[in-house]
DNA sequence: ATGACCGATGATATAACATAACATCAGTAT
DNA sequence: ATACTGATGTTATGTTATATCATCGGTCAT
């Protein structure tokens, strides 16, 4: 169900596979310097490097940026061209991705005023996680 | 028609006037330092001074911040507690501040998946406006 | 009044995030 | 072989943000 993902992998550079694999197997936000520290090992070692990576990953749709953090994560569904909210827990940095139904997108591309047409959207929401909610806590 | 807005003027500090001030004679977002650089003349002179007011006022819900920017506006409704969304013009940065509906604060707040229970939504909408757009230009 | 305290502001220093600009190299078309 | 082109490497620097400590002004118990 739900077809459309089935990664052709729209073959990636050296650079750019290491840098995606790396936010793959952390699960979790990462920035441009988290990132140039873990993939230092495999012989990716200034910051333009990893930049550029993460451009042409996130033009592929493959990465995404979250805007509140300056941190970047791996696309959860592969890649997708675009349209996707992210929830984020303000205490363990865990993030959802939220791919957004095509009555929300045409919402959110609703609320632009007349005088500026929209051609992207970002949405954010920060939270807390069940893990991390108060009444949790010892 | 609308109460609510009739500023009472949250009494601030000399800097807080003085960062509001310049943001809204402004009428554009700045960054911290483009900020700093307009209140020198006042006697404001160190980044921390410029960062402390804008975290106050925003506290205050008087200033914004734009995510994907990095840059502050002040709030269009005199202080807002909280829900909104922006949209940006790409080429020129002209700002719209939208205040959303209930039903809109409803939906946004129903994206996030029950695993993460929300508390601030940031929506900021990228474009170009009117006077930027292609088919304008000569 | 004095001085102990406390919150706000000032100042220094540095951390964290991002990109401009130029050098080098590999592939390929001539 | 040479010249072009696009990707990657490298240096240097620009931009955004905060940690930390110092200082100042008010309040309040004595």
């Amino acid at each position: 169900m739900n077809a459309a993902h089935h990664h052709d992998a729209p073959k990636l550079s050296r650079n750019q596979s290491e840098i995606l694999s790396c936010l793959r197997n952390s699960g979790e936000p990462l920035s441009a310097y988290a990132i140039l520290d873990r993939v230092r090992k495999s012989g990716i070692s200034h910051p333009p490097t990893v930049y550029r990576a993460l451009n042409d990953l996130m033009k592929k749709g493959m990465v995404h940026r979250l805007e509140s953090r300056s941190a970047f994560v791996a696309c959860g569904h592969g890649a997708c061209d675009g349209k996707f909210a992210f929830a984020i827990c303000r205490a363990c940095d865990k993030v959802v991705e939220i791919l957004l139904a095509d009555k929300d997108q045409a919402l959110l591309l609703g609320l632009a005023p007349d005088e500026i047409s929209p051609e992207q959207v970002t949405v954010e929401i920060a939270g807390l996680c069940n893990d991390c909610h108060p009444s949790r806590l010892a």
